[in-house]
RNA sequence: GGCGCGGUGGCAGAGUGGUUAUGCAGCGGACUGCAACUCCGUGUACGCCGGUUCGAUUCCGACCCGCGCCUCCA
């Protein structure tokens, strides 16, 4: 049985799929308008590994993930770069896709676009109108009447009263009420805008997800997800939107991941204090930071530092080692074994992948007692399991030897490295060991790193 | 101010009403020409104060501290 924590009803609950056996899943993505950081890395690994334990349990899942490709910062970006937005998202649509494949997440089984679901907003829109939840304003803009939604707030936990005294809200004198939000915005001259019953204009923020959801997935559908700051203002007014558009309930279990932390204070573009996927790409293994994220439940925050990835860098080195010369057993020749009960029962947990990580370290530690005890073929046999649980995770899935010399041979190629192995080797043998060390120092000094043992010595990168 | 989350061994990070988390670091040992790596062994922690209980880190209440949301942010 699993359990999901629901941010909904701030409860673990057992998770029964509407449809027996089919997950129905959606998450929000990026608003492309700039490169991904570890913060929206943490929510493609998390659901990812949500993803894979899903379908490792046996259901069909199906993962809708979207892409914001129009909105106000998209087109202010655009227009700072002097260029037209397609363009701008295009860009970073691709380097998105680039972070996320490096980083191991495994593509969604959709990726809607909001440029392509502009009928599906309008009519969504329509829909709120005529029933009374939205109304167009003098000023172009239509908005959602939040006082037309009784149950406005349950996901946040919000009062109406708490939010209109509050004076953050933009008090607009087109809007009825305060809270109310924009759920098509009129164009000015010369924006780009899509034509609609109420004029040209664009969508607002809110309203694409309510729709490509919906669309992809029915009217009420198993999980939604995303991030942290997602949860209010965004998913509280998806509710609202899809709630009043459709008469059904929207979702059954609300998700939301932890924020990554930088000194104490969540990563976020507006304090600037975020490193981006690809910088932080430059200094450490993916699979290394796939690693970090995954070695914390995916709620926790979590602060990001370098000690932090030096630390997961020395952590995965040694399962990998527990790996290295060995080839597993083919995994289905290995039965289920209490590793692998113990990993269900852990990640049947609202997925506790900081419980399915000392799993992997108690299978790594039974290989080493196998190859202690010189049982190769148990060895074989634990390695087969740490390889599958690893793919649950998406870790362990590297040949050894690739991931131990993975990086940059800007100054040493494999060749070189054999050529001065061998012969520090001749010059171990000749007992000069004064230039063997000085080949072993020299080659510290360039980055790599000799393994010596009874076989023979092996090599990797700092 | 409102709403919510959390305080676990040197650090990171799970979990539990009475029994081992796990990892990193440290220490001891094996291995080694010497090292490094690796391997083996080793640590009894749960913010503070009350309460419930035979027994609480785990449940309840108060308090202190930290963080998040309430505004664009994953």
């Amino acid at each position: 049985m699993i359990r999901i924590y629901n941010t909904l009803t701030k409860e673990k609950e057992e998770f029964r799929p509407i449809e027996p056996g089919k997950v129905r899943m959606y998450v929000c993505g990026m608003t492309v308008y700039d490169y991904c950081h570890l913060g929206h890395g943490r929510v493609l690994v998390a659901f990812d590994v949500i993803t894979r334990y899903l379908r490792h349990r046996g259901f069909d899942v199906h993962y809708v993930r979207n892409i914001t490709d129009i909105d106000d910062k998209i087109l202010i970006r655009a227009d700072e770069n002097g260029e037209v937005f397609t363009e701008l998202t295009g860009r970073m649509i691709q380097a998105m896709h680039e972070d996320e494949a490096r980083l191991g997440v495994l593509s969604p089984s959709e990726e809607p676009r909001a440029t392509a679901y502009i009928d599906d907003i309008v009519a969504m829109i329509q829909r709120l109108i005529s029933t009374g939840h939205a109304y167009p304003a003098d000023n172009g803009d239509v908005y959602f009447a939040v006082e037309s939604f009784p149950e406005y707030g349950k996901l946040s936990r919000k009062k109406l009263e708490d939010l209109v005294a509050g004076a953050r809200v933009d008090v607009q004198e087109a809007k009825r009420s305060p809270a109310d939000f924009a759920l098509w915005k009129g164009a000015k001259s010369g924006e780009v805008s899509w034509p609609s019953p109420w004029g040209d204009g664009r969508p607002g923020w809110h309203i694409e997800c309510s729709a490509m959801s919906t669309k992809c997935l029915g009217d009420t559908f198993d999980i939604h997800g995303g991030g942290p700051d997602l949860l209010f203002p965004h998913h509280e007014n998806e509710i609202a939107q899809s709630e009043c558009a459709t008469g059904h309930k929207f979702v059954h279990t609300w998700m939301h991941a932890g924020a990554i932390r930088v000194n104490k204070e969540k990563m976020s573009k507006s304090l600037g204090n975020f490193f981006t996927i690809r910088e932080i790409l430059e200094k450490y293994p993916a699979e290394v930071v796939r690693y970090f994220l995954v070695s914390s439940h995916y709620r926790s925050q979590v602060d990001y530092s370098e000690e932090s990835l030096e630390e997961a860098t020395r952590t995965l080195t040694k399962l990998y080692h527990a790996l290295r010369g060995l080839v597993p057993a083919k995994p289905g020749d290995v039965g289920e074994t209490e590793h692998d009960r113990r990993f269900t029962e852990v990640m049947d947990d609202d997925f506790n992948t900081a419980g399915a990580i000392s799993v992997l370290h108690a299978v790594a530690g039974e290989i080493n007692q196998h190859r202690r005890d010189g049982d190769e073929e148990a060895a074989r046999n634990s390695a087969a399991v740490l390889v599958r649980l690893g793919v649950v995770l998406g870790l362990l899935q590297q040949d050894p030897e690739a991931f131990f010399q993975s990086g940059s041979d800007d100054d040493l190629t494999a060749e070189d490295i054999e050529a001065m192995i061998q012969a520090r080797a001749d010059a171990r043998k000749a007992k000069d060991f004064a230039e063997a060390d000085r080949i072993r120092d020299e080659l510290m000094a360039k980055g790599v790193i000799l393994d010596d043992s009874r076989e023979g010595t092996s090599w990797r990168r700092a």
